[in-house]
DNA sequence: GCAATCCGTTTGTCGGACAAAGATGCGGCT
DNA sequence: AGCCGCATCTTTGTCCGACAAACGGATTGC
């Protein structure tokens, strides 16, 4: 209608709030390098001076990145720099999925095929750290009589696997689908007393191969392990069919 | 030395900042329903007087849970609640990977496991819109003569395929292994200008077989195009072992 | 030399202020 | 009566300053 007419030549501007442009400017630091981890973030103050913005502002900023979880807070006071670690980004995922509804069913298929994954790479890569780990937990795993316990113990042998794997790509895909098997882990195993008994089996027959660095064993008794836990699952009358339930159990 | 004595019955008692607390106060009132998706979050002097704490403190509360995907900004001003998605999370997850200095070896392992999953899962959930989009997609690739576009495409295809199988933990899963793609892909369609028809042909005949829901051919043709590329790769005198280079690619 | 203490620094929190951009409502015009 | 434009209110983004508590380091006393 005027002179510059609907040709969009002026874009609608957007500016963005400078708590936002001072936290990209820290993450960048640090993911380029400047800040290397371990280091300390400047004072607030001294961020502010340097970003000419009130100290306020650089405040919201260092909470963006400190949610992103490149700044942790050490010996009391002050932030220093940290990579972020496979547990920090875990809840986050496993609270998108409980969320977003997903089903356990979905949970399942993926876990199936990356649980196996993770006991071959293991059995490839398992130092004797990794497997001293995974003997201690199968021996505290057999002491063990509570049911929560164990079904802490028995995600720790997965996610011991996963760290055996030494993949980190591995480890970060796995860890929120790990973590949301709790709940029905934990209820499985009220219904059904006996799986403990075949699950440890399975684990010490997994460790096993892992030992002799026996790649297809390894993957052949994760599988039978879970497709055994699948069929506990039908037995005890669970729906794999419906939304996962949060990790925290009702009464 | 004191009556107290060496025995810890007083703990070093931690307090938590008001900020973090007020975090914590709106995520679990998202979380936990009382706050559902879509609705506007509360004034922040409304939510200062509810909680008893400053404005500015809130605001950095805000922060955090805005950082975590919980919030988004819409319509300009107002935050309103909405669920985080996965293109929320996998930035981070890319982030993570890079600065862990994950080799593509890594990556590349999961993602020879996730990829096929997602092949077959697609083949039975995948509805018609979801061929559609392959399909477009395949047709743009078609046409498409530059590199950096091709890779697009082709990291998109993938992408596609992981919607098709609407398992969300499948999708969470991959992205950020597919994200990482980038940068190796873009190097190899550099040196490889072949490169290009086989993968087109491989996307044409993955989605052939997800049109008539065979899973089978679906994956046997999704693992042929991964090996393939693995082949092309060692040819292109490309180094698995090496980390993952960033997605912003230099000169 | 070691320990207790004092002081500057840094963070967490608060009070208030103000400009700019939406949102709201009201009156006038057609 | 319905719509438009304008004044006003609200809300956010940013700033200023202030202060208590905790921490670190320097100083001082024994």
């Amino acid at each position: 209608m005027d002179a510059v007419g609907k040709a969009s030549v002026f874009q609608k501007v957007v500016v963005e709030p400078a708590y936002k442009a001072v936290s990209a400017a820290i993450e960048r630091a640090i993911v380029d390098g400047a800040l290397p981890p371990g280091a300390a973030l400047p004072t607030e103050q001294e961020l502010s001076e340097r970003f000419g913005v009130h100290r306020s502002t650089v405040r919201e900023a260092i909470r963006q990145v400190e949610q992103e979880g490149l700044l942790q807070r050490r010996e009391g006071r002050r932030l220093f720099v940290c990579l972020p670690g496979v547990h920090d980004l875990a809840p986050r995922a496993t609270r998108l999925l409980l969320l977003h509804q997903a089903t356990f069913q979905e949970l399942w298929d993926v876990a199936l095929t990356l649980e196996p994954l993770a006991a071959r790479l293991a059995a490839a890569a398992a130092t004797d750290a990794d497997l001293a780990l995974l003997e201690a937990n199968l021996l505290a795993s057999r002491r063990e009589k509570s049911v929560d316990k164990l079904v802490e113990l028995d995600m720790e042998f997965h996610a011991l696997v996963g760290r055996a794997s030494h993949n980190r790509a591995l480890m970060l895909a796995r860890e929120p689908v790990g973590l949301l098997y709790n709940p029905t882990l934990r209820e499985l195993f009220r219904r059904l007393p006996q799986a403990s008994g075949r699950n440890l089996a399975a684990h010490a027959h997994t460790l096993d191969a892992l030992r002799r660095h026996d790649a297809d064993a390894a993957v052949e008794w994760t599988r039978k392990h879970m497709v055994d836990f699948q069929r506990g699952f039908a037995m005890a009358g669970l729906d794999m069919s419906k939304p996962i339930a949060q990790p925290t159990p009702g009464p």
